[in-house]
DNA sequence: AATAGCAGTAGGCCCTGG
DNA sequence: TCATCCAGGGCCTACTGC
């Protein structure tokens, strides 16, 4: 999801709608939910979303959850504890479809719509009442047609602001609607857990602790002042005006996301440095065909590098003009690698590469310089990209990565296997 | 005993250029 | 010329959540 956006300025008449019309509308165990709709056989019996060898749980319904498996849960333990669970492989595609379908749902009621994830979204429906009933109206609704359309069921928390909206939709879960009206705000919200608050994790959960705050209530009896210095500026501030039902966010259409990015986790711990080269052209071809494809380019590169023992560093680089090139990435990420690896080499659990400071790619005018020829890696790209489109996403890749010749990852002369 | 693949922000540190 | 301060950018880690 993304993390709040900061509060905006307050209108005169004080924080945020003075009624409960924000919804936060969140499908129930989506990604298992979407598995036993299309596989009936599976109704009734515990079923876990998740796989590989070194995967966690994504999603698990019902009847598993009561073995006490939940979502982020390594696969390991959530099979030692509800082994007659049936495991199901991720579908994504099948979940971007089921999400586009409930979108389409809530943008018939509001424009005001803010998707968090595929199975997630808030709404602003203050200004439907004429057309659509009042906000418990709307959420029943909705709540209707999901069910009849799509065969799913979600629980709706509906309230004056975002974050007390999706707490209670966390609060009424599966297949409810909670309304919290803005009188009853701080009686709901002060005897729950600081972890219910979003944006407590585990970490600062801890720290809420050894103040001895454990409930809401408590963090609004603490000063501000205390909460910034155990948690910071921001964060002490925020999570004090939020205890106080203060919350100033407005539900806004989706914003354009600032970095782009790929990676992944291996069966097995790599050291093979040929093989560290060939996953990392890997991720760049998929990173630089994602920004082409947003018709983005991105002006900085990072890499993400974690070791067998789970550590884990990043490293980044800033172009001098942005990139939507394959071989760019790709260069730029070995060579921070490269130093990377320069004095140690532990085992690699992950690799990841990321583009962000992303802007429209446009034909910039492109100054070559001195010892700079015109490479034809965009054509390249070009060409895959047109080649994928027509054959399959499989149909084109760079001769390196083909199964059978684990050779050498193509060019980059100045970064190579050879010295790595 | 095991820990995905994304994405986002905050805060600390260091360097650079006035 | 040197010391000092400050602002801004870049980099990195830590944390959060779906």
């Amino acid at each position: 999801m993304k993390p709040p956006p900061e509060p905006a300025p307050l209108e005169s008449g004080g924080p945020g709608p003075s009624d409960s019309r924000i919804l936060h509308v969140d499908m129930d165990a989506f990604y298992a939910s979407v598995a036993v709709r299309d596989a009936p056989e599976l109704r009734g019996r515990p079923v876990i979303v998740g796989g590989g060898n070194r995967g966690v749980v994504l999603s698990a319904t019902y009847e598993a959850r009561a073995f006490g498996v939940r979502s982020a849960m390594p696969m390991a333990r959530a099979r030692g504890l509800c082994p007659t669970a049936v495991v199901v492989p991720a579908d994504h595609g099948r979940y971007r479809e089921v999400s586009r379908a409930i979108m389409d749902v809530f943008r018939d009621v509001t424009p005001l719509v803010a998707p968090i994830s595929l199975d997630e979204a808030f709404l602003d429906v203050g200004g439907g009442r004429r057309l659509f009933g009042t906000p418990v109206d709307i959420a029943r609704a909705i709540r209707g047609r999901i069910a009849t359309e799509q065969g799913l069921t979600c629980s709706v928390g509906v309230a004056p602001s975002m974050f007390v909206a999706k707490i209670a939709s966390a609060r009424c879960k599966p297949d409810g609607l909670l309304v919290v009206p803005p009188d009853e705000v701080l009686a709901f919200l002060h005897p729950l857990p600081t972890a219910a608050l979003w944006g407590v994790g585990p970490r600062t959960e801890q720290a809420l602790t050894r103040l001895g705050i454990r409930t809401i209530g408590d963090i609004a009896r603490t000063p501000a002042d205390t909460l910034r210095r155990a948690l910071g500026a921001g964060a002490g501030g925020h999570l004090h005006a939020l205890a106080h039902g203060r919350d100033g966010r407005r539900v806004e259409p989706d914003g354009v996301d600032v970095s782009v990015g790929a990676e992944e986790t291996f069966s097995a711990d790599l050291a093979d440095p040929e093989r560290l080269a060939r996953e990392l052209l890997r991720l760049s071809g998929r990173v630089a065909a994602r920004l082409r494809a947003r018709g983005q380019a991105a002006r900085k590169i990072s890499i993400k590098v974690r070791h067998a023992d789970f550590s884990t560093v990043t490293r980044a680089r800033t172009l001098a003009e942005p990139t939507d090139v394959t071989w760019v990435i790709y260069r730029t990420a070995g060579e921070l690698f490269d130093e990377l690896r320069a004095t140690s080499r532990p085992l690699v659990r992950l690799l990841g590469v990321r583009a962000a400071r992303l802007s429209a790619a446009g034909r910039t005018s492109h100054q070559l310089a001195f010892d700079e020829r015109p490479s034809g890696w965009a054509e390249v790209d070009r060409a895959t990209d047109g080649a994928r489109r027509r054959f399959g996403e499989e149909s084109v890749r760079p001769a390196s990565l083909l199964p059978d010749r684990p050779r050498r990852p193509a060019p980059p002369r100045e970064w190579g296997p050879g010295r790595v």
